[in-house]
DNA sequence: CGCCAGGTTGATTTCGCTCAAGCAATGTGG
DNA sequence: CCACATTGCTTGAGCGAAATCAACCTGGCG
């Protein structure tokens, strides 16, 4: 439960490069000042925690910038990363909503900076304005999505198959163009969590990525990856999704 | 899109079995008389389509008795069984939010009977009283614990305490007890089915099937099974979890 | 310098998929 | 009513993918 502390400095949501991006551009004016005074603006490095499963709900927050990874684990110490999530998204609204404990842990990917948005200000909000539990709901509604879709692949899909589509995406979103048709990505990823991303073993990826090099579709070195045709590495998923 | 045809009757939400386990608890009675203005109660044979992938949305499910399969197709011809809902679940509320195509289906697993809310009479009742929303925003937060955990289930688990697992779940929904801790089942899945909720070929179920007669965990005959200790089956699941 | 975490690689074994055959129950047309 | 197809399920043999166990490498750090 963050507390406001001499680093932190005061927040206006009005003023938010994210304003209309996030879940709150649904609301006005004086509905952002309001909820700018239930704000705490906080940095975290790389790696560190933002919130703990089992930790209970004070609120929502707000990614302003980097990306964040949504952990589970389960009681044998099984952990897996369910999501990842970038600016305007919002997380931890599912325990507020449910007023509960969080089931997930949230840890920064890099250094990213994230607003925190205090219970009760937000309840407050909530009640008067029907349009942002509507986007809430809408938020909820693509992440069932993203969810049964990610099911989906778990049950369907090998891990090859798996570990191209994780690779495609993080380029999406992480990637940058270097010449026509490569692209470079630096993972923001451990290979144990690219693991446990697709539900297996560090050492199967790794025996992934030495096949993928091998057949020249990409060049890895530690979190540094080339990829010097897109197209290559987009027919090869087809290729497994097409069999 | 159902239709109003003669066999339907008129509806009184107020005074139906499941209004107080149903979403719709939250809504006053002049609210529940408005709602049954949009409603269209049918019954549904077993194995017959409520509604299906790429349909565009009309409105909403409510379950008002019997149960329902929610599917998922790929491109290639996969199907999944994602999601099992019951009486007082609702259905086909994300694609009614975002007002796309249905991008599951969703099938009745035996005699069911199912009421259908108009969009129009929803979205004015949504839009004067926020508490439904709220309440659709609680279903849609537990709907992603749900899928969460059946990701993570998908992903750590070895696919005999998966389906030691789902057939723990149908026994607590679906079984009875016979005697002091046996359960008798009838399965409201196929053999596939059951296959395609653990991701696994419905051969290798009827492999784990055989071993857990073999072990005299279970007694399999068709679909019906009888289980004469539960403890048993589940002390079976615990030493799979602890490994 | 030694230690350690993260990553790679190898050997072995286990698990589950594929392909294929066979069986029982049910349905269908002649 | 029977021959025949169809559907759902089981079983077997062979193979491939991935888990496990273990060794080893590498870069960062006290």
């Amino acid at each position: 439960m963050p507390e406001r502390r001499a680093s932190d400095s005061a927040v206006s949501c009005r003023l938010c490069h994210i304003r209309h991006i996030s879940d709150w551009k649904v609301l006005r004016d004086d509905e952002l000042d309001e909820l700018s005074t239930g704000v705490i603006r906080r940095e975290y490095a790389s790696g560190e925690t933002v919130y703990s499963i089992g930790d209970t709900n004070s609120g929502v927050y707000c990614i302003s910038g980097g990306s964040v990874g949504v952990r589970k684990l389960d009681e044998q110490g099984n952990s897996v990363l369910l999501h990842l999530a970038y600016p305007g998204d919002t997380l931890g609204y599912r325990s507020f909503l449910l007023s509960g404990e969080h089931k997930t842990s949230a840890e920064a990917l890099g250094p990213t900076v994230i607003c925190h948005m205090d219970s009760r200000t937000i309840s407050a909000i909530l009640e008067r304005n029907p349009e942002l539990g509507l986007q809430f709901l809408r938020r909820a509604a693509s992440e069932i999505d993203q969810a049964h879709t990610a099911l989906m692949n778990s049950l369907t899909l090998c891990n090859r198959a798996r570990f191209l589509h994780l690779l495609l995406f993080l380029i999406k979103r992480h990637g940058r163009l270097v010449e026509d048709g490569a692209r470079f990505i630096e993972l923001p990823l451990s290979r144990r969590d690219l693991a446990s991303m697709i539900g297996t073993r560090h050492e199967t990826v790794s025996r992934i990525i030495a096949r993928l090099e091998a057949e020249g579709i990409a060049r890895f070195s530690g979190r540094r990856v080339m990829v010097p045709r897109m197209d290559a590495l987009v027919a090869e998923l087809d290729s497994h999704l097409a069999n």
